[in-house]
RNA sequence: AGGGGUGUCGCCAAGCGGUAAGGCAACGGAUUUUGAUUCCGUCAUUCGUAGGUUCAAAUCCUGCCACCCCUGCCA
């Protein structure tokens, strides 16, 4: 037996115990209507969690009750997202696949007098269900004998009416006080072509109707899903009893993600999409999953997220700083790291041989076991970063200053001796000396500086736009304003920066991390290649006071 | 208003009658050739609230309050 971590194992744990089950089988269930966000990734740890850890069986199962909004670029999009995530799914389902199943069951229930065919249409029936306090009114066409309405389901199916003329009713309790229970729609007319049955149907099931009897054809034990399905459990039950399912599946449910200043809703993510708001799903502002793997968000950051936030019923916002430590905390461990300067300043080391140049080790990652470096050229003129040098400094400024001392980052020692400027008085160049004695890994100069700062060759520099995106933001400064106003408001900021050759030279698209800056990968943006902050180093560039 | 849920530190979240885990954030301090990392320390006499039961309650009971979801032929 493992140890239940939320209350979902607890309930397995439970089962597993009394012996009501005696195997686990989940099942990740959405509809291919558009892409996986970053809320997708918490249903996705769960099911597929569950079947890690009780060795159990979790399938992909494609909900595509309603061809009117599926395609089959959805499909395949999902797909390549939970690959991503490194889950491996048992098997590949759709609700397509179970139509014809379905279509009997539904015939079945007709013969138990537990489903009619309803000739209202759908605002009479709106009209006719009642509302949250009072009782709904049946429907005239409730007592039709089963002939009759096998009859006409046939004709429904065989394309004699038109679309919403009829529909096929579950007969349950129109004074249930669960309006969901108020005699539902279970099959509906509607002449749409589906991504995968094409024509073959004119009516398709709903999801209430089709959900436990997908979930119980696959053999699913539980099926979890988010909160809001918690009113239609009762009629998911009803379902499998009527249906005589044994073992009926259990539907457990638990608390969506929400993340602070995350637009998540897939109809606004959509809109963007559609209105050229964005580049795309895989925008890297967009919470999508393809979005956060294209900023350089790494899968097992989202996962190690996903685990840590936990699971439970409760109503939440996770702030996305929390999501930023998980990401940080795996960079950090991972990434290479690399100097850039953002804003470039020369620095002409006077005392240093013209046309020389030497090549120093440079730490690949502080942490690596292996302690391995790689070369960088140092020689007479470099780049520091604006920002790393101080006219007036502030108290505690440990970086470079008018006769002060700084470290430059796996390289020497140098003293800032003369300042030339511009004619609007703008620092235009730093003329420094270096300790030759203070060369890294060597230094016996007995100077201890408390800054260390990054540079970058003159020379082997290259040119490279920067940006950093932030997430769409969905907080109430923007309230009811346009999501491409919103955009606009959190736009790119661009750098033209020194960086590393090492970085571009780089083939693969590993997040990097840019010394004392940030966490950055290249990306393309239009065809476009760009470096792009993932997220920030905590507090590197303030200056305590 | 009827039904279904939820309320434990700024944000997540354990806890399931025996006297408040952990993480994020924050704040001290040490180490540091990234003001990063790492490290060590601080951070709920109190669990929405008012009563009750009990030797003992965040945990059981009752009332109240707050918030979320439900009146699609969407999922």
């Amino acid at each position: 037996m493992v140890e239940a971590t939320n209350f979902i194992e607890q309930i397995i744990n439970e089962e597993l115990e009394s012996g009501k089950v005696n195997s686990v089988y989940t099942r990740f269930p959405p509809e291919p209507n558009g892409y996986l966000h970053i809320g997708h990734a918490k249903s996705l740890c769960i099911n597929f969690g569950i079947k890690e850890k009780y060795n159990g069986k979790c399938n992909l199962f494609l909900d595509d009750t309603n061809p009117s909004k599926e395609k089959t670029e959805f499909v395949n999009a999902i797909k390549e997202d939970i690959k991503w995530l490194g889950f491996s799914w048992d098997k590949e389902t759709y609700a397509s696949d179970f139509f014809p199943k379905i279509y009997e069951l539904a015939i079945e229930l007709i013969k138990k007098g537990k489903a009619f065919v309803c000739d209202m249409n759908a605002e009479e029936i709106s009209q006719n269900r009642g509302t949250l306090t009072q009782a709904g009114k049946e429907s005239p066409w409730r007592n039709r004998s089963v002939e009759e309405n096998l009859d006409l389901f046939t004709r429904m199916k065989n394309g004699e009416f038109a679309d919403g003329e009829k529909c096929l009713r579950a007969k349950i309790d129109m004074a249930s006080p669960n309006i969901n229970m108020r005699d539902p729609v279970i099959y509906r007319i509607l002449r749409q072509t589906h991504h995968r049955t094409g024509d073959e149907w004119c009516i398709y099931p709903m999801y209430d109707y089709a959900h436990p009897i997908c979930d119980y054809m696959q053999g699913v034990t539980h099926s979890i899903c988010t909160l809001e399905f918690e009113d239609h459990r009762p009629l998911y039950d009803w379902v499998g009893i009527e249906l005589g399912f044994a073992p009926k599946p259990r539907q457990i449910e638990f608390a969506r993600l929400n993340v602070t200043n995350l637009v998540m809703s897939k109809r606004y993510l959509k809109k963007l999409v559609e209105d050229g708001s964005v580049e795309g799903w895989d925008d890297p502002r967009m919470p999508t999953l393809t979005g956060l793997r294209n900023r350089g968000i790494p899968a097992q950051a989202l996962k190690d997220f996903c685990g840590r936030i936990g699971v439970s019923k409760a109503n939440s916002e996770v702030q996305i700083s929390y999501f930023e430590a998980c990401v940080r905390e795996y960079l950090n461990a991972n990434a290479e790291r690399a100097m850039a300067v953002l804003n470039p300043l020369k620095v002409t080391i006077t005392n240093y041989p013209e046309n020389q140049t030497e090549s120093l080790d440079f730490e690949i990652n502080p942490s690596d076991e292996l302690k391995r470096t790689r070369k960088i050229d140092f020689s007479k003129t470099i780049y520091i970063d604006q920002d790393d040098f101080s006219l007036a400094p502030p108290p505690k400024y440990f970086r470079l200053k008018k006769d002060g001392y700084v470290r430059l980052k796996s390289a020497y020692i140098i003293k800032c001796d003369d300042v030339l400027f511009n004619e609007d008085g703008s620092v235009k160049e730093l003329l420094c000396s270096y300790v030759p004695e203070s060369k890294s890994g060597s230094d016996t100069s007995g100077i201890k500086t408390k800054g260390v700062i990054q540079w970058v060759n003159a020379e082997k520099g290259k040119d490279v736009e920067i940006r950093q995106y932030g997430y769409l933001l969905n907080d109430e400064e923007y309230a009811g304003q346009d999501f491409s106003e919103r955009m606009n408001k959190q736009s790119v900021k661009i750098f033209n920066g020194k960086v590393e050759p090492y970085v571009l030279d780089n083939a693969d698209d590993r997040p990097y991390q840019l010394m004392r800056t940030g966490y950055f990968k290249l990306l393309n943006v239009k065809d476009k290649t760009i470096l792009s902050e993932i997220v920030s180093l905590k507090d590197n560039f303030n200056v305590k006071k």
